[in-house]
DNA sequence: TTAGGGTTAG
């Protein structure tokens, strides 16, 4: 028998019976990431007059379900059922596993019903489905009749509850373990962190029996999710000084919490510490330089970032446009757009991709291209504009003071206009002291939400409508009401970093020094 | 066969 391959897909050119030898083949290209070539080996291989067993059939399943291949699916469930290894275990399994991928939980579910015999893979396959499609009360459903759980299963429904928040349900099964493993105790880490209790995470961190890299980058991601930038680079620091060395997720991790602090020093500290760690260029982090350095105020090491990285995606793409669009670059930006889907890199801009764009307009006050590249989303892009899109026009419209475009935009959108759609139209009218049409947003919004269901931000976005308008005694009126209603606005405040101190400006009460601290 | 945040307007 001799191989041929070409373009990494085999072709025996000597028609062999020799069926392990392309299962051998097909598994590997799906182990590889290429679903496309796996199948197209099947097809090869059918066409040297070899039918798939018990063995192809599992992982061309698999390659169907990783690359999305909807049809080539259903026909490989059609060609199970025709030779009859539909009754066997391994392939009903992999077919559960294959709807679930192709996010067809029912049909996993129908999958799984019709096993007239499952084994703990079969069922725990069927809880990762509910857990990580976060439908939690079917995992209990199942969870609950399976007749002998593992140490997987339960670890199965903590990470289910951990990704939906829900910290007792998560604790209710962790405390059942009699032997908890890593996965366990980090899950349950999670489950602390994503429903807000990081005292909690914290205990549980501490009290672990062993940690891994894991572990660290659950606390780092869970103060992040939390809003505790420096909490999270203290976590990473302290990895430093013990025994864990960080990975790029926790580089990744500790150059966001630059970002959201503005705080362009450490961001420039954590991306020397990254060049020592050897993660500089990895996607991950190179799309968080872009971002931090873009956040920080500096666009230009930002863009120096991004034109030294030879591997760029759409992730480090969207973050160089959505840079520009923050600091008002908005040729840049559309230049940019050009650029990406050039043969040169050929990569399809996305929804983010879009949102940045038109936010760069705005910002850049191009009111013609953008309204061109809103009307040819679809067309040209293949995007349906979402409510975020439409809220990047009504900004656009109203900061260039073209009200009633803006307006007109809310009316025919097929969406009911949210608090930041009419934020954006309130805002510009507070900035240009609009009156005229900042009365109309504020019908629009009383009209749409009812008094009752104003937010603070609102109340306050009126009070200074009119206040910037002089009109102290409605401004006076609408902080009345809101006083009334039993809203406390908690103080706007911003943080500032002076010569490696943090300093907090709070509204109403000046600025504070901080030891990094929030 | 189970654990992890790269990009998203105002």
């Amino acid at each position: 028998m001799v191989l041929v391959t070409c373009n990494s897909i085999c072709y025996l050119s000597v028609a062999s019976p020799d069926l392990r030898r392309w299962n051998h083949i097909i598994k590997t290209q799906v182990l590889e990431g290429n679903a496309g070539h796996a199948i197209r080996s099947y097809i090869n291989m059918q066409r040297l007059g070899l039918f798939a067993d018990n063995y192809t059939f599992p992982v061309l399943l698999k390659a169907a379900g990783n690359a999305s291949y909807l049809c080539i699916g259903l026909a490989l469930h059609g060609q199970t059922v025709k030779t009859g290894f539909c009754d066997h275990l391994f392939i009903q399994t992999a077919l559960l596993k294959m709807y679930s991928s192709l996010g067809l939980v029912d049909d996993a579910r129908k999958a799984f019903d019709k096993m007239p015999v499952k084994d703990v893979v079969a069922w725990n396959s069927m809880l990762d489905v509910y857990a990580s499609s976060g439908q939690m009360g079917n995992a209990v459903e199942v969870f609950d009749t399976m007749p002998s759980p593992d140490l997987l299963s339960f670890n199965i429904m903590i990470s289910g509850f951990a990704r939906t928040g829900s910290k007792i349900s998560a604790k209710r099964i962790f405390e059942r373990i009699p032997d908890k493993d890593i996965v366990s105790w980090n899950s349950m880490v999670l489950a602390c962190m994503n429903s807000g209790d990081m005292a909690e995470a914290h205990e549980l961190f501490e009290s672990m029996p062993e940690k891994n890299v894991i572990s660290w980058n659950a606390m780092i991601m869970g103060y992040l999710k939390n809003h505790l930038y420096t909490k999270a680079i203290e976590f990473l620091d302290k990895m430093k000084v013990g025994n864990i060395e960080p990975d790029h997720l926790s580089v990744t991790g500790g150059l966001s919490a630059c970002a959201h602090l503005g705080s362009l020093e450490t961001g420039i500290q954590m991306h020397k510490y990254a060049k020592t760690l050897g993660q500089a260029s990895s996607p991950h982090v190179v799309t968080a330089l872009i971002d931090m350095y873009a956040k920080c105020g500096s666009i230009h090491k930002s863009l120096e970032v991004f034109y030294k990285f030879k591997h760029k995606d759409i992730y480090c793409w969207n973050a160089i446009i959505s840079g520009l669009a923050l600091h008002g670059c908005g040729y840049a930006a559309l230049k940019l757009l050009n650029q990406m889907r050039a043969n040169d890199f050929g990569i399809k801009p996305d929804d983010i991709t879009l949102i940045g764009v038109l936010s760069a307009c705005s910002h850049g006050g191009l009111v013609e291209q953008g309204s061109q590249i809103f009307g040819s989303m679809e067309k040209q892009f293949g995007i349906t504009p979402k409510a975020e899109h439409y809220g990047c026009m009504v900004d656009l419209f109203s900061r260039a003071r073209l009200f009633d475009s803006a307006l007109k935009l809310i009316e025919t959108m097929p969406f009911e206009a949210g608090e930041s759609i009419l934020g954006a139209l309130l805002s510009a009218c507070v900035i240009h002291q609009d009156l005229e049409n900042g009365e109309k947003a504020v019908k629009l919004i009383v009209s749409s939400r009812g008094r009752g269901g104003l937010s603070d931000g609102e109340y306050l976005m009126f009070a200074n409508l009119y206040g910037s308008c002089g009109q102290w005694e409605e401004a006076q009126r609408w902080r009345d009401m809101m006083n009334e209603s039993g809203i406390v606005k908690t103080a706007g405040c911003s943080l500032i970093e002076i010569n490696g101190r943090f300093h907090k400006f709070v509204a109403g009460h000046g600025m504070q020094s901080l030891d990094r601290s929030n």
